[in-house]
DNA sequence: GAACTCCATGTGATCTTATAACGTTACAGG
DNA sequence: CCTGTAACGTTATAAGATCACATGGAGTTC
């Protein structure tokens, strides 16, 4: 794990997008993170995957797949859709990203590491989104899930609402 | 609440969409409760309205917004893509009906009038859709929400997974 | 080092899902 | 009857996602 920079600002269990923070550390020590886990497991974080996480990073925003394919094909890329889905496909798989499939759009994971079944909130004024760990959340579905035979292997929490700095916008 | 002839096979906070019931009867109440919800309302249940609430009561299963299109046209009524779009956003915004985001389909709420942040389990093998409720879970994003100074408004919690019959047939 | 394989990349075409924009119709209230 | 609004219908187009196929590089194997 390389979030030993911003344990003193966030817990591991604390939602992350809404507060400041070192933004190019973040940046920086998730691509690290990435590369060795990527050298670790014998995956090939190539310079569009590891482009597109950059650009994913760079934002606490979920970014369409067109927008990243934009940017990709700007950055000197291919430029047709699949360049952008087969570059989030695998940041999605290995966990370097999430979809978040109210806003059919990716976000860079806040949590890289953990393995997780991540909750967002997303404010529906300015797009932005926070990762929250959601274990507990497990525990409601999973009785019923039990009670019905179902079997979950994948879980999105996905809340929409109002972030704390549209709510002051609108106040004032 | 309509749920009266049901209520012998499953109590409100069971799952629904797994089991065999009286489908007839549960299609039947179902229209005849929107009736009345919408009459008390003011709402104006239209024929489009009404006949793609019938259509989604016909199938536990999610419909695509182009599939309701499709029988929507057959029905009689207009065959461009906004006919189907609006009568289900007029069923979503009034709780008849539910999105999962996960497939981009629609499905029929199974616990009509109840005001409730809906949980889905989906098989991801045949696509069928069982809804539950889901107050608790709020409880776990709930308190890292007020920690992070978020207002939730609305909640969507989906879990894919196998469902009781899909799992027979692997195990088979 | 040649041949082979695997995987990633690039491209064109196509398919699905969703919305914008605009005119017309149905209907309740004055 | 007139008018304002909500609902409907249609055209067009945006946005999201996948299929199919060709190219090319990184390792192997021989």
């Amino acid at each position: 794990m390389t979030s030993s920079d911003n344990a003193s600002k966030s817990t591991a269990s604390e939602p992350v997008g809404f507060e400041r923070h070192d933004h190019a550390g973040c940046i920086a020590s998730a691509l690290a993170a990435a590369d060795a886990h990527c050298a670790d497991n014998g995956l090939r974080f190539t310079p569009v995957r590891r482009q597109a996480l950059e650009f994913l990073l760079q934002e606490h925003r979920a970014i369409g797949a067109y927008e990243m394919l934009d940017r990709l094909r700007d950055a000197g890329f291919g430029s047709q859709p699949p360049v952008a889905y087969r570059a989030l496909e695998f940041l999605v798989a290995h966990g370097f990203a999430h979809k978040i499939e109210r806003l059919n759009a990716f976000i860079a994971c806040a949590h890289p590491g953990a393995d997780h079944s991540p909750a967002f909130m997303i404010c529906r004024m300015c797009q932005s989104v926070a990762e929250a760990q959601s274990e507990p959340s497990r525990e409601g579905l999973g009785d019923m899930a039990r009670a019905a035979g179902f079997q979950i292997e994948r879980t999105m929490l996905e809340a929409e609402g109002i972030c704390p700095s549209c709510a002051e916008k609108v106040e004032t």
